[in-house]
DNA sequence: TCCAATGGTTGCATCATTAAACCAGATTGC
DNA sequence: GCAATCTGGTTTAATGATGCAACCATTGGA
C-alpha cells in the first residue's frame, strides 16, 4: 500500500472515521465486542483471523480509545478488551451497515440473523435521520455547511 | 493482503456490507457521488487517489450495482458514473460515520463541515433507531434472532 | 515436574496499493 | 486533415499490509 493514505488529517469526518475503523476487521471486532466478546482467543475463534493481525488491530483500537484493556475479571490473570464509550458509539454505524445489507443484498436469504428489539422481540425500524424540528430527512434533504469557527456548537445530543 | 478474506459468503450482514464497501476508497467515492460527482477525472481530482485504483474501484462498484455507467450526458462521448438506488442507500452509513466522528473525534476542530437540513440550514439530529412501536433503542435494547426461514418478512420500510 | 491452553510474536510468501510512466480515443487549433 | 492536448484509462515496478504457520512465554492443572 505504499503508505495506505492515512485520512487522519483529512477534514472530512467520514474520512476520519474510516481512518479509525475503515479496515475489514476493526468493525467486526467491535461488533463482537458489542455482543460481549472480551478475550483475545474468543475474538480469534469467532472471527477466524490470524492472531498477528488480531494483535495489531486490538492494539490500534486501544490506541484510538475504542477499546480499553482491563487487567482481568474472571479469575485468570489474563487481559480483557472492553469497549469504551467511543467504541459503543460505533453501534449506529453497524446498524446502518446491517440495514444496508438487509435492504439491498443480492442474496438476503443468506443473512442468518435479524435485529430485533429485546423487549418485544420484533424487528427494529430503519435508522432515521431527523431535522431539529422533527422532519424525516433523506439524502436529498441535507446540505453541508462550513463548520462555524470557534464556537463548538452542539456536541452529542445523545 | 494475501487475499483479503472475502466476506461475500459470510452470513453476517455487517460482514457482507463490508465486503462490498469496506475499503478506504469505496465509501469516499460514494460520498462524492452523493454530492454530484460523476466523472472519472472529477473523482480522481477530489479524492486524490491513483487512477488505476479508481478504475478498479469504480468497476467493482458498478459490478456490485452500487454505481452504473451512463453513456454520456454533457455532450462529450465519455462515460459517467451514477448512483443506483443501492448506492443511494449507503447514505445512512455515511451519516453514521460522520456523526461518530463529530461525537468522538479527538480534534473536532479539524472537521470542516457540518451536516444541516437543506430547508432550515440547521444541524441535523443524531440518527435514531426505533422499535416498531416507536421506542428509541440503544445498543443495549437490541438482540439478534435467527432469520425466520422461508418468509422474507419486511424488506425496506423506506 | 511435565503437559496443555492462552496469548501472543516472528518470518516469510503473496497480494493489494501506490505513484509514475505510458497509451488510445476524442476534441481542439490551425 | 494533422498535430497538440485533454480525458480516461492501462501497465509497470516498488512498497508494505496481510495471512499463514511456526515458535515462544506465561498460566494453570495433574
Amino acid at each position: 500500500m505504499v503508505k495506505r493514505t492515512s485520512f487522519e488529517h483529512d477534514d472530512c469526518p467520514i474520512a476520519r472515521s474510516l481512518d479509525a475503523l475503515g479496515d475489514w476487521w476493526s468493525m467486526l471486532i467491535i461488533r463482537e465486542a458489542l455482543f460481549g466478546v472480551r478475550r483475545f482467543g474468543e475474538f480469534q475463534k469467532k472471527l477466524g483471523l490470524a492472531k498477528n493481525i488480531l494483535t495489531v488491530r486490538l492494539r490500534a483500537l486501544v490506541d484510538q480509545g475504542i477499546l480499553k484493556t482491563a487487567p482481568a475479571s474472571d479469575g485468570s490473570a489474563y487481559q480483557e478488551y472492553l469497549l469504551t464509550p467511543k467504541g459503543r458509539g460505533v453501534f449506529p454505524i453497524l446498524v446502518a451497515l446491517r440495514q444496508w445489507s438487509e435492504e439491498f443484498d443480492e442474496r438476503p436469504e443468506e443473512i442468518a440473523t435479524i435485529l430485533v428489539d429485546k423487549e418485544k422481540g420484533r424487528p427494529v425500524r430503519k435508522l432515521e435521520l431527523h431535522s431539529q424540528d422533527g422532519r424525516l430527512l433523506g439524502a436529498e434533504d441535507i446540505a453541508l455547511k462550513p463548520r462555524p469557527a470557534g464556537k463548538q456548537g452542539k456536541r452529542a445530543t445523545a
